[in-house]
DNA sequence: GATGAATGAGCCTTCATTCAT
DNA sequence: TATGAATGAAGGCTCATTCAT
């Protein structure tokens, strides 16, 4: 039998995708991961807890997974094409959790922490936009401003991808997509 | 003395923006807004009604300022350039608004209608984008991905100036702004 | 019907005295008092805000009684005399509202407080002791032993007389009650 | 290292007085001791059979303490001096273990037992008292109205006595404390 | 003896909603 | 229209206790 820690954090998961935070009870949770209430309190202090915990393991495999070969890349264009297809790639194959992860940054309980985080997510995406603009490859603007446009950017793209998931086989699809994607960086 | 029912529109938007909605209970709502709490379901019949109505009035009123001043340019660039400057200036001038739109795209408990509530926001756009692909002035890919990423991009730059609203000021910036918007669309 | 609130008052008077603070939950006094639980907190904000509220009010009969004809008595002794027979009569026409004051003040969470509050319970008390004292009726010790010790023998006497309560008529007992009191005090 | 069991009484009395029974989970007591829950458990099947080992053993050495050296005291007035000095004494050098034994007195969940614990405690006391009387050196009045009075003055005193131990080594005040207590027995 | 994860009944409190005035 | 006391289902969390290791 899997650990029951990890399957509290499992149906966590499943469940604030389907309904949200708020309207997933810890005794829901409980119930469905086949536990007792106090083992979810055993484990977690407080249902924000959870929550924190899930995200923070979230964050981590997402990172883990845009970085992947990013490096082995020899232009800076096949280094973002590289972080492109594994962002989608990502989204595609772990729906729960990209669900999560937007809900997440979007709640308002945590707003001051999220943009911190938020731009932790996307800081292999940060490193290569500083790298593109020193180069004059991309274009001279503020970071921020680019930044936080190309996370939107691609966020479109994931969402579009997320309601037609069979496109991600589709590379001429792909491609195109990525063409947006890096119209929007490039000088 | 303001009419009550307005009063506790604008209200719940203030509390819902600072808290979220189900961190912002009916009675604090009549409380801050001066009412009783039987008042407040005396003009809107559950929460869920004061919020869609809330939703809905934002709606209008931001449909309204993105179409301003469109079909009196004549290039279709300056049409974009013209939706462009209607979001962000509106978003500037209406933080709470906009916050409040977010906040309700993203609420899980609203999924399946906001999809089609996001569509109608940019129904302007989408037109546009249409006529643009039409014409061969625009990428020739999937309208639905089109709309996806131009929604995300606008996004990523509303959050941006949200941020750093006294760039609202500097045109050379919008309009850097502006051409990475016009570069993700354009073919 | 009765006032909910006093009936929610009278009903937690009750059960604390049976069962103590810790032993009453809140939904057990909702229902003895017939009332809905969220009926209880809409008058008092916590349990702890109810038992507070309880104290207070018994405090504020206690003194009442315990000042009664007071000042209509000539010598001190009989001013004495008066106070340990409205002390002791209160005890045993209001057993709950005793026991409940026992309860309180014994009770660990509110140490700091209850102090203070003990002494005001005695105030006159100590007024007729710091007097007594001047005019050398009263033993010459500091006032804050012979207010503890004063206190300490009429809860005894008290304590006797709950288990005894017909004593209370017993004119001959009382006044050999009333000797010992007497006797602690005079120098 | 000390016994654990030992260990878990010890925290547990200094839990007790600091937070009341009721606010002390067993949890913290087996924190705080430095030792699993379950090893509470083991030596002890219930918090209850924890509390009343801890009352068993204090009223055990509040008894010896209590006895010492009465009975090679001539006079009955010296026998309830030494008494009194026991008394007073073992308080001000063993405050938790006093705390601890008026909490347990007044607790509700134990009232039947109380009375007659009570009354074992001031078994010397009782044992005086009655000779006291027999040889018409103490008050004629009901044996039970002695004890309980006599239980209630020396307890003010003792409270007294807590909040102002340095006035223990004041040989001056407590014979005056003495006289006190002696002034409500003898006839 | 010792451990600590697991249990689940029960507690305090919240909050959307109703209704008599 | 407006009020606010009243409702009660539901939620987060606690804690004494058990049990397999």
């Amino acid at each position: 039998m899997k650990d029951k820690r990890q399957q509290i954090l499992e149906t966590a998961l499943k469940l604030f995708v389907e309904n949200g935070f708020h309207a997933t009870p810890t005794s829901m949770i409980a119930k469905e991961a086949g536990v007792a209430t106090g083992t979810l309190f055993h484990h977690f202090k407080t249902k924000e807890e959870l929550i924190n915990t899930l995200y923070l393991e979230t964050k981590e495999i997402l990172i883990q997974a845009l970085t992947k070969q990013v490096n082995e890349q020899d232009t800076l264009k096949s280094k973002f094409r590289q972080v492109f297809y594994n962002a989608i790639n990502w989204a595609i194959s772990h729906p729960d959790h990209q669900f999560f992860y937007s809900q997440y940054s979007y709640s308002p309980f945590i707003s001051t922490l999220t943009r911190e985080l938020g731009l932790q997510r996307f800081h292999v995406i940060q490193e290569l936009l500083k790298e593109g603009q020193e180069n004059d490859i991309l274009k001279a603007i503020p970071i921020g401003l680019m930044i936080d446009t190309a996370q939107g950017t691609l966020d479109g793209i994931t969402n579009y991808l997320m309601e037609h998931p069979e496109k991600i086989d589709d590379r001429e699809f792909t491609e195109q997509a990525f063409s947006m994607f890096w119209d929007v960086l490039k000088g």
